[in-house]
DNA sequence: CCCGCCATGTAACACGTTACATGATTTT
DNA sequence: AAAATCATGTAACGTGTTACATGGCGGG
């Protein structure tokens, strides 16, 4: 499934933004987070390199090793680093995955610490949210033998430990506590 | 991004065979948990449920309301039955999304208690190695700099959490059926 | 009267996967 | 000598998205 304003494309940008990679190091990189947001395959990771580097936001350089298969291993240009900063001044979506959340965590992380903070917020008002609309939903339906309940009661763990864990991190990283008074829990 | 060994359409024929439904009340449905994984558009909804009724695996009943369009109400068939079996009896892989967890979870669900039971712990395997995975990552690159710091944290955080959801669950279930308080909030 | 929700559908396109293919180097 | 890991790539295919298109019905 797409992401529509953050692909796999953008975020590899976004990854070789702040390090040479290879095509590997990427799928290494990515399986550390496969569990959470699953992850692109090899081969994609290798197309979405190749049309980077026909657009020419990317450039190459043939790295040799020694006692290993050589590499390839890319870096951003100038132009990759323009239509990044685009993409990432785009505002989020209303509705956002939990992937497309964690790519654009990682590229905000990048840019700025204040984007960073900003990017973490935004997420804990979409969390917020979505909680209580789920809350609502298990109001409405309160049926103890619906087939919902099971995702809804799994909604509302993962829910209020993301929302835990934004505070948190907003916290830690601006280092002063933020008046906060968003819905929260049950 | 397909999830290979269960796709939308496997889900919503898994859907169908808990109740039946039209294309806007599966849409519905979707929405209550996109933000964790995502949906597919109302489009592909539609698709998806023309190629179910092609191959036969469900039927339809066009159901004409008052003050309200009709709509087209989508039941699973014997054959659907069967095709669900299948792939629901199939082993779960060893690198499984949330997604992908989340949609056979409330599949396994209409099944059996002890398929459910199944999933979960096949699912607490797989987190806590992916978690000591992880812990490892973390381990080898200690520079405090480093990007995926933020994404490891918060890897951390999720897996933990689902961790603790999963065992207890597990526990409830085995133990006693009894009514299961839905709303944990903070 | 227009807007928004309900409700369905088609077609062009983008994206990702699986299968296939190659080859160096290290480990067993 | 075989298997595993490192490392890259192509092509056919499946699946999902976006844009487009239609229409009933209710409320402001």
């Amino acid at each position: 499934m797409s992401v529509g304003f953050m692909s796999f494309r953008q975020f590899i940008l976004g990854l070789l933004r702040q390090q040479p990679m290879s095509g590997y190091d990427i799928k290494r990189l990515f399986e550390i987070l496969t569990w959470l947001v699953g992850g692109p395959s090899l081969s994609s990771i290798y197309t979405n390199l190749h049309a980077l580097l026909k657009n020419g936001l990317v450039s190459v350089e043939v790295v040799r090793q020694q006692n290993r298969p050589w590499r390839k291993v890319y870096s951003i240009t100038e132009a990759g680093e323009q239509t990044l900063q685009e993409s990432a001044n785009q505002p989020v979506a209303s509705q956002v995955s939990l992937r497309a959340f964690l790519m654009r965590l990682i590229v905000a992380r990048s840019f700025s610490e204040e984007r960073l903070i900003c990017h973490l917020q935004q997420r804990r008002v979409q969390v917020a949210a979505q909680l209580a609309a789920l809350k609502e939903t298990a109001r409405a339906q309160n049926e103890k033998t619906d087939f919902k309940r099971l995702a809804l009661d799994y909604g509302f763990a993962m829910g209020n430990s993301e929302l835990a864990w934004l505070d948190n991190t907003v916290n830690r990283l601006s280092k002063k506590p933020l008046p906060m008074e968003v819905v929260r829990g049950n």
